[in-house]
DNA sequence: TTTTGAGTTGTTCGA
DNA sequence: GTCGAACAACTCAAA
């Protein structure tokens, strides 16, 4: 009579990085067996888009987060190195797990890389269990009357509300049971996720802490001071408006069911309450958008503006991307996005239209920049937003709304703190001046101890000029059509 | 099948 | 200084 090692089931944590509303984690505790939780880092995965070098250091200190908060269950997160496939077979192999269970992720290429595995993982007899819990509506499921994907955000959103409250989360379970003995893990450093030589991340830690408990608390910091004024607040970047949830999101540090119930029954105005479920809604419609054309991020999503001619210059982009456009405003922020990894959602719309309209350079350049240097970079709404800036997205902007980086500037950080913060060489300079330094008076520029040119470089280009260029380029195309 | 109404985020120009 | 129109049609989604 020998005791019956009970066999494991495998809970296999991907883009859901979090305890609370984990379906695949409370499965797995009701399931009555040792539970072995596992992140297998994927080169593969890597590639397949989804995480650019900001995130890596994001999910370095997510996996640290994490494996803390399942101590604090009595368990631990084991960590592995390769294909996920032979990862899987090994820990099943060393623990008997004859099940894994996982949610679903959304993004094509991963989605593909998930059936893959769970079909070779069936052969061998090992079940694959999953659950929703990346996006509020399935985008196979949610369609207009006539069977297609919404191309269009207003009637998605109107369908959405009419689709009623998506489900409650679930609470996240006390304890889960741990295994007899610990199959092998990787260390964490091993994975050489974090930058050296330069630390670029360095100044990260002064916005961001990653993990679900930061989450967590950034959510209800949220529901306190920013969601009061959010419909007219999140346009001011210098303002603490917006709720900074998206790289949380990113990572699944935090549902996007907890977030949508939260908000509910706040003792704010109408208008906020919805316009920031509309945020939300934007992220879902973006994933659709992505799962019904994976080609999001490289092709041109109305393939009317394939004709275009983009300019490529390398050294027009490098100024772009380092911030040295002589457009304060873009410049502040491009170097937000470099110092922080982050940038604030009016800002980029701006130096999108910039790199797009006023320097004529192909959105994909901007696309696998903002995908590279974002911690909140998102295969969805990182495709389908420069789609929509260059005007070859769904629900895109017409190609005659060009943005003019003086004006929003003045309108949306209208005394400079923002550009004052990320821009310091103009600190100095007068309110009046300071989103057009190149039509300052020589005294004024003396007096904020600026030498254009030197300490400031004049504009790349002037933007009356690049406007009319990419109106012209833009309505060349209909001529031909 | 046809019709109808509508479409995230802007700028410029002229009255 | 303020305000409305023009900037383009075209396609989507639903009735």
């Amino acid at each position: 009579m020998s005791a019956q090692v009970p066999s494991a089931v495998l809970l296999w944590f991907r883009k859901d990085l979090r305890l609370d509303d984990n379906l695949a984690l409370v499965s797995a505790a009701r399931s009555g067996q040792p539970v072995v939780p596992v992140y297998i880092w994927d080169a593969d995965d890597r590639q397949a888009g989804s995480l650019g070098s900001a995130q890596d250091w994001w999910l370095h200190h997510s996996l640290a987060a994490l494996d803390d908060r399942l101590r604090a269950l009595g368990s631990r997160l084991l960590i592995r190195k390769g294909k996920a496939l032979p990862q899987l077979q090994d820990l099943c192999r060393q623990t008997g797990a004859r099940k894994i269970i996982c949610n679903h992720r959304c993004d094509p290429p991963a989605a593909s890389i998930d059936r893959a595995v769970s079909a070779a993982l069936a052969e061998d007899g090992i079940e694959t269990e999953s659950h929703a819990g990346q996006l509020l509506h399935d985008p196979a499921r949610l369609l207009t009357g006539s069977g297609g994907p919404y191309r269009v955000y207003t009637p998605f959103w109107k369908t959405l509300e009419r689709s009623g409250e998506p489900r409650e989360p679930v609470e996240a379970p006390r304890n889960l049971e741990a295994p007899s003995s610990w199959p092998r893990s990787e260390m964490l450093e091993s994975l050489g996720l974090l930058p050296r030589r330069p630390d670029w991340a360095s100044a990260f830690p002064e916005v961001w802490t990653p993990g679900e408990a930061a989450a967590l608390e950034k959510l209800d910091a949220f529901l306190e001071d920013g969601l009061d004024g959010y419909e007219t607040g999140r346009d001011f970047p210098a303002r603490p408006a917006t709720s900074l949830l998206s790289p949380h999101l990113a990572m699944g540090e935090i549902s996007p069911y907890r977030i949508w119930h939260a908000t509910r029954g706040r003792n704010v105005s109408g208008g906020d309450l919805v316009r920031f479920r509309k945020e939300l809604a934007w992220r879902e419609f973006c994933y659709h958008l992505l799962f019904h054309f994976p080609d999001l991020a490289d092709k041109n999503w109305n393939s009317r503006f394939d004709p275009l001619r983009w300019h490529s210059d390398e050294t027009a982009f490098r100024r772009w991307a380092e911030g040295k456009t002589g457009y304060p405003i873009v410049d502040a922020g491009m170097r937000q996005l470099w110092r922080h990894g982050f940038m604030h959602n009016r800002v980029r719309m701006i130096t999108a239209s910039f790199l797009v309209k006023d320097l004529m350079i192909d959105w994909r350049e901007g696309e696998r920049w903002f995908r590279e240097t974002l911690v909140d970079a998102d295969p969805a709404s990182n495709s389908a937003n420069w789609q929509w800036v260059a005007g070859t997205g769904a629900d895109a902007s017409p190609f005659f709304r060009i943005f003019n980086p003086i004006l929003q500037g003045e309108k949306f950080d209208p005394e400079g703190t923002y550009v004052r913060q990320f821009v310091p060489e103009l600190a100095g300079l007068d309110d009046k001046y300071i989103h057009r330094p190149f039509e300052a008076p020589a005294k004024a520029l003396e007096k904020a101890g600026i030498a254009l040119g030197e300490t400031y470089p004049q504009p790349i280009v002037d933007h009356g000029k690049a406007r009319t260029a990419a109106l012209a380029a833009y309505g060349a195309l209909k001529d031909q059509s």
